[in-house]
DNA sequence: TTCTCTGCAAAGACTTTGCAGTAGG
DNA sequence: CCTACTGCAAAGTCTTTGCAGAGAA
């Protein structure tokens, strides 16, 4: 798992280490291979590691984040939702504002976007994170 | 003041009431012309209503937001932060991820995004709810 | 008069923090 | 062996809800 590599040496380089528990988060990102919540997350260790507490989960996506290795997002409910940067292509999420819905669209056509935010302002858009809230076709539909 | 007028007609429209509390949120977020969290609204009230109450100002933003008078969007913080729709000229937000800042930025280079997203997925963006992550030109410069 | 709205207080949902014992490097 | 990390419990922060009295239409 070269996620793991890497966060192992991103943390070595801090003198901070590899627990198991951060073992056993990391993977159920990989196998969750999609936005969770924290409580997901921890949900999902429960299985293996029914000791794991959530605050670790928590401090430990707080950690990943810090170093790139998860975005979050946050849905149309307030609540926080992690994933992986590197395990899907880039892309951002679609909420839908009714229906909270979420899908992952292609970032070809945002490149004008993020070319101007840096040219205008000097904003070097995060597309790995972005979220754009909407409406998605089904409630489009429902709403006439 | 326009805006009244609206909001008075769209809850007129559903038999619902034009309250002195209403209004006076409603003028508080015309006098802050900016991005405000539900707490910074309410401070405000409090010099003229003291007597106003935080949950008043929540239930009052609700219902800004359904009739679109209000678009609301999340900051680095996880708090909510609302703004008048039509006040100023459409535009998206770019918040910072190191120091909060929020920009606002033009939104005509966000065209071809937008088409694709309805497209190719169906997708309606909120371009008026749109918020950017990413870093600013402060931010950028202080980390090399 | 009727029924929505408000203030108050309390609960709720999610996240963060303090601490003392545990264990990675 | 040192000090970062964990589980536990408790506190925090922001937001929502229930209710009985107040007041807009």
């Amino acid at each position: 798992m070269s996620c793991e590599q890497g966060f192992f040496k991103s943390l070595h380089g801090k003198g901070l280490r590899l627990t198991p528990q951060r073992k056993e988060i990391l993977s159920a990102l990989h196998e969750l291979d999609q936005l969770a919540t924290a409580e997901e997350i921890f949900q999902y260790t429960q299985r293996k590691s029914p000791h794991l507490d959530i605050s670790t989960v928590y401090r430990t996506l707080e950690l990943l984040k810090k170093f790139q290795i998860v975005t979050c997002l946050q849905g149309n409910d307030g609540q926080y939702r992690y994933e992986l940067v590197h395990t899907h292509a880039p892309h951002v999420h679609l909420v839908c504002r009714l229906c909270g819905r979420v899908l992952e669209a292609a970032i070809d056509s945002l490149e004008p976007f993020v070319s101007c935010m840096q040219g205008q302002y000097g904003f070097q858009v995060d597309v790995n994170s972005l979220s754009v809230g909407g409406l998605c076709r089904e409630c489009c539909a429902r709403m006439r």
